[in-house]
RNA sequence: GCUGGCGUGGCGCAAUUGGUAGCGCACCUGUCUUGUAAACAGGCGGUUGUCGGUUCGAGUCCGAUCGCCAGCUCCA
């Protein structure tokens, strides 16, 4: 124990140099909140000596270094629970976004209660400090102290080879193996794994934690494989984290869009119909349209040309576009009629297309925009419906631009342009991008020389909106790169929004040709284009990014007049009816409750704006405002508040 | 599709070890009605998703099916 060292931390001075042997233990042993080390740029566990000349910087739990830390510590002790209880052997058990999971294959899958009372027994786990201690071991010693874990000798049998996707690197390193002890006071062994680390020092480290749910999982994400018992569970530097935690899963709860149209009488999925098909009520319907109508004044502006094609179409459509037979699990069964199979549509693509081709076209015309709100049904596999944000018939606002590869650069920056104000204008504005792109493999069509001016032009667009662009190498569809739109609602959640992919396909495949002005024939540029992805979809998500209180533009209901008694209704009935005039989505409530009641009631259906009348406001011809956040404004002159609402109500960015 | 959990009047919920379904809200009717989140009273409404089985008897047990939820897998 060196006491002439001094740590730094708070601020970006947190490296100090280490002068004399010692251990991370020694120099952070007073604080709690340090969960590791970096030692030279390499994350370590705490209880590791240090030589002099090494240059050590804290790891705190609050980081989220740190956070990984505890929640893979926090994974190891509920693996040593579950263990103490239950014949399980062990899967992976990594940390993740908010928590951590470990996957046990177990008889019996685990009940609710069970989690319980593993939670008991992390928490005895974690009263008795045990000590995390690393271990480098052989390959073959690994293979002895673990052979009751199959699960962990197929690990050690991936040593040294890429990582899966999904977490399971944190368990075994490029280098050496690991194994991590849980030492008791006594020096016991109370448990032990086959891990990578680092951990922290000691199980009492883990103040907050909870379990949270059990699922299936496979083994290695691959369906072929075992299926093994994912216990999920949350851990936090602080009791108070995790009640905040606690506390956003609720506030995301109270959002879900399925609660919410149900209680907003906005839309619902009848049995009758089947799974992920919605119908839209009325005020759910006021609401769709009413953002479809903006849109569609957008794309007339824009220069778009609205087309309209059938829900079905012969599945020769789908063989010329190249989708059947690839995409044929994923597309209604066919039906037959007349000697011919049908097929509910997919996509609008081919369709789109059908028009480009139906008349020799000209460079003149070009770029050409064809807008569609085309509805398309997709088999959705059972498990995977959700709301309105995964149905299985769902109309998308799809697009596909005709151009020449000239044009091509301009139009991709018009339309990214076009599509993040378009955004905007909905109550979105934290966005970032994804670039797709091709890899060299050889599943990608096309000449190589198009993907790369195409890429370029789509990475040039996405530098010039000056948003954060996320690349993702290979991701690109087989026929060409596409840019994404992510966009973050009010609780930071990220959805998926629109997407602009080249298509070096379908053109050639549907022989798509213009004139060009050297009288030549040309194969077009084919641009796709959805905004909001489907309509369903963005409802869903604008429908938890507002909580349900959509700005007056897009609420079914813009003003609701409340006549503090019956004998009032008819002076509010002749201000509604002025609002009406003005284009205002207003009712008044004349049934019998009280105005308390009828102010609850308003209230509770987030209309924005409801307008008071009494004795007071009728004798100096005024209504009194109050807004559902609660704010109120008494004594408005009836022409003035109609002329606010009227403001308010033009205005799409206010909320 | 897979694993697990569910499915009670429009909504939210209740029904001791299987013994022939209750409550609140909403809705309807009546009496009420003056200032910012629930007036009072009465009433209508379900054979417990569906089909089949076990049982003297099933909302409660078993099977199938449809649908929902969580996660996995998938998402052109």
């Amino acid at each position: 124990m060196s006491s002439s060292l001094t740590v730094v931390r708070g601020d970006s001075s947190h490296q100090q140099v280490i002068e004399q042997t010692t251990t991370g233990l020694d120099l952070f042993s007073d604080d709690r909140t340090v969960v590791a080390m970096r030692v030279n740029g390499e994350v370590r566990d705490l209880h590791r000596s240090l030589e002099a000349g090494d240059v050590v910087e804290p790891i705190e739990n609050s980081s989220p270094e740190g956070l990984s830390i505890l929640r893979h510590s926090a994974a190891h002790v509920l693996a040593q629970a579950v263990q103490a209880g239950h014949d399980a052997k062990l899967g992976i058990g990594p940390p993740i976004v908010d928590g951590f999971y470990y996957d046990f294959d177990v008889a019996e899958p685990f009940t609710p209660e069970d989690l319980r009372s593993l939670e008991k027994g992390m928490t005895k786990i974690i009263k008795e400090r045990q000590r995390f201690v690393r271990r480098v071991v052989a390959d073959d010693e690994a293979r002895t102290e673990l052979s009751d874990e199959p699960y962990k000798l197929e690990l050690i049998g991936l040593k040294g080879h890429a990582s899966t996707d999904d977490g399971s690197d944190v368990e075994v390193g490029a280098g050496e193996l690991t194994i991590y002890d849980n030492l008791r006071r006594d020096g016991s062994v109370a448990w032990k794994d086959l891990c990578r680390g680092p951990h922290v020092p000691h199980t009492g480290y883990i103040q907050a934690f909870s379990l949270m749910r059990v699922s299936a999982a496979y083994w290695r994400g691959d369906q072929a494989n075992a299926q093994l018992q994912r216990v999920y569970g949350t851990a936090w530097p602080t009791r108070e984290e995790l009640k905040q935690y606690q506390t956003r899963l609720e506030e995301a709860a109270k959002r879900d869009h399925r609660k919410l149209g149900n209680e907003l009488d906005l839309f619902s999925f009848p049995d009758e119909l089947g799974s992920g098909l919605a119908v839209f009520h009325p005020k759910g319907g006021v609401l769709r349209k009413t953002m479809e109508d903006y849109s569609r004044q957008r794309h007339v502006d824009a220069g778009y040309e609205f087309v309209y094609t059938p829900h079905i179409s012969k599945d020769g459509l789908f063989h010329t576009s190249g989708h059947l037979p690839y995409y044929a699990d994923t597309m209604f069964p066919p039906m037959e009629l007349e000697g011919a199979e049908y097929r509910l549509k997919a996509m609008n693509c081919p369709m789109h297309n059908l028009i480009f081709a139906s008349r020799g076209r000209s460079y003149r015309e070009l770029p050409l925009r064809l807008f569609e709100f085309g509805s398309v049904y997709r088999y959705e596999r059972s498990g995977v419906v959700h709301g309105l944000t995964r149905v299985r018939g769902m109309t998308q606002d799809d697009s596909h631009i005709y151009c020449t590869q000239e044009q091509v650069p301009g139009e991709l920056k018009g339309l990214l342009d076009f599509v993040l104000n378009l955004l905007r204008d909905y109550g979105l504005n934290d966005f970032y991008l994804e670039l797709s792109t091709r890899d060299d493999s050889d599943k990608f069509i096309g000449d190589p020389e198009d993907w790369e001016r195409a890429t370029e032009s789509l990475r040039e667009a996405a530098i010039e909106s000056g948003l954060e662009l996320v690349p993702d190498p290979g991701g690109a569809a087989f026929y060409g790169p596409k840019i994404s739109v992510q966009a973050r609602d009010a609780i930071g959640r990220s959805w998926q929004m629109s997407t602009i992919q080249m298509d070096f396909n379908q053109p050639a495949r549907f022989g798509l040709q213009y004139t060009a002005a050297d009288g030549s024939r040309q194969q077009p540029a084919m641009i796709h284009r959805a905004l909001f992805g489907s309509i369903e979809r963005f409802l869903g998500v604008l429908t938890e990014h507002y909580a349900g209180a959509f700005p007056p533009w897009l609420a079914p209901v813009q003003v609701i007049g409340i006549p503090v008694a019956s004998e009032f209704d008819d002076y509010l009935l002749a201000v509604a009816a002025r609002l009406r005039q003005a284009g205002v989505r207003v009712e008044v409530d004349t049934s019998d409750d009280r105005m308390q009641k009828k102010i609850r009631t308003a209230q509770k259906s987030k209309v924005p704006y409801m307008l008071i009348a009494g004795g007071d406001d009728a004798a100096a011809g005024a209504v009194s405002f109050r807004f559902r956040d609660g704010r109120q404004n008494n004594g408005v002159p009836i022409q003035q508040a109609i002329d606010e609402i009227v403001e308010s109500i033009a205005d799409r960015r206010q909320v």
